[in-house]
DNA sequence: CAAGAGCTATCTATCGATAGATAGACGGAG
DNA sequence: CTCCGTCTATCTATCGATAGATAGCTCTTG
């Protein structure tokens, strides 16, 4: 395709990634929904696991860019929180998919390690967005806010985990919802 | 073996599903492990799927007996939760597996109906004993509990996800510390 | 009791499908 | 002409699943 061919395959691998987790792509498939030959894939991404890589990375990258833009747009932390959520329901939404990086860390063991290490980047990425958000206003011992950002992240990553076995999103709205209502967000 | 092979089976295909996932578990290196011929697999679990479900089913059923084993031996409900906890923890002390069922979900898309059945059947085990716990002393409302119930659930798992693709056990223990401090466990 | 029928549990061997990966040809663009 | 991107064609390895044979046990029946 005249579109850079690199940049579609990354968009297509992310969605069978989020839907079907690593293990479930197959480099036949993803070069059947591009539109190309699996060759092609390989002649953009020699192994699998740069692929994976790949697509973990920009997702960590886009994830700094998204959550940051929330920081700008609102000074409200509950706000912030609700759209930090949001993104994570998002993907339940759009067919019942996950986060990438919280499939892959379920397929820990089967991951090339270059894979795993942008996957703990991700939670890296999420857990100092976190602070940076509930250090606002607040002048706690850092030791305690890293360590609800931690929890933060963990819980909503589990509602997603949670919701998407039931293929249920309204679990995820609920699990949320239980999270505010006992303080663990803000 | 002069054991019984079913079972056999499914002791070491709940290891390998726990440590790799529904699509990690070959029936060729299960039936290695246990010391058969993969078509003996076959003669036990026709299928799969058939395996796959069976397995959900009888953690599923374990589950339920050990829950109800710690509202036998305490009545308190903090420690009942601890305990609760500890049998998530101890997953990841055994070479950073996962929750069946989680790992499961994760899967979702993967997994004939039959097992995800079992899987949902899981969830429901869970929320139906945390709701039993938190209702012991308290007359709050049914539906709040339930919920709580639900995030408590979702929390935990969340936290043996992030924990395992961290490869780090203290992530878990400092998430369950994050949610008892912010309330969300009692 | 003894013989044969049928069942249980395993084996060997193989199937078609699919996995990731590679070599080499081809065509268009600078 | 050369390089980039894609193609065709193919490789090896593995997947779940099946067919068919066989040893050993049990149960029936004369």
């Amino acid at each position: 395709m005249t579109a850079d061919t690199r940049q579609v395959i990354m968009d297509a691998a992310r969605a069978m990634v989020q839907a079907r987790g690593y293990n479930g792509l197959s480099f036949r498939d993803l070069a059947k929904q591009v539109g190309v030959k699996s060759a092609s894939v390989h002649y953009h991404f020699p192994t699998k696991g740069d692929l994976g890589a790949a697509l973990a990375r920009r997702y960590a990258d886009e994830a700094i860019e998204i959550f940051d833009g929330f920081l700008e747009v609102s000074q409200d932390v509950g706000a912030c929180m609700r759209m930090y959520t949001d993104v994570f329901r998002s993907a339940l939404s759009n067919d019942n998919r996950m986060c990438l990086c919280g499939i892959m860390a379920a397929e820990h063991d089967d991951l090339p390690d270059e894979v795993r290490a942008e996957v703990g980047r991700f939670t890296d990425v999420n857990i100092r967005w976190l602070v940076k958000l509930l250090s606002r206003g607040k002048k706690g011992a850092t030791g305690t806010i890293e360590q609800r950002a931690l929890a933060i992240f963990a819980a909503v990553e589990g509602a997603q985990l949670v919701a998407r076995g039931r293929g249920d999103i309204a679990i995820y709205d609920e699990a949320i919802e239980a999270y505010r209502a006992a303080g663990l967000l803000p």
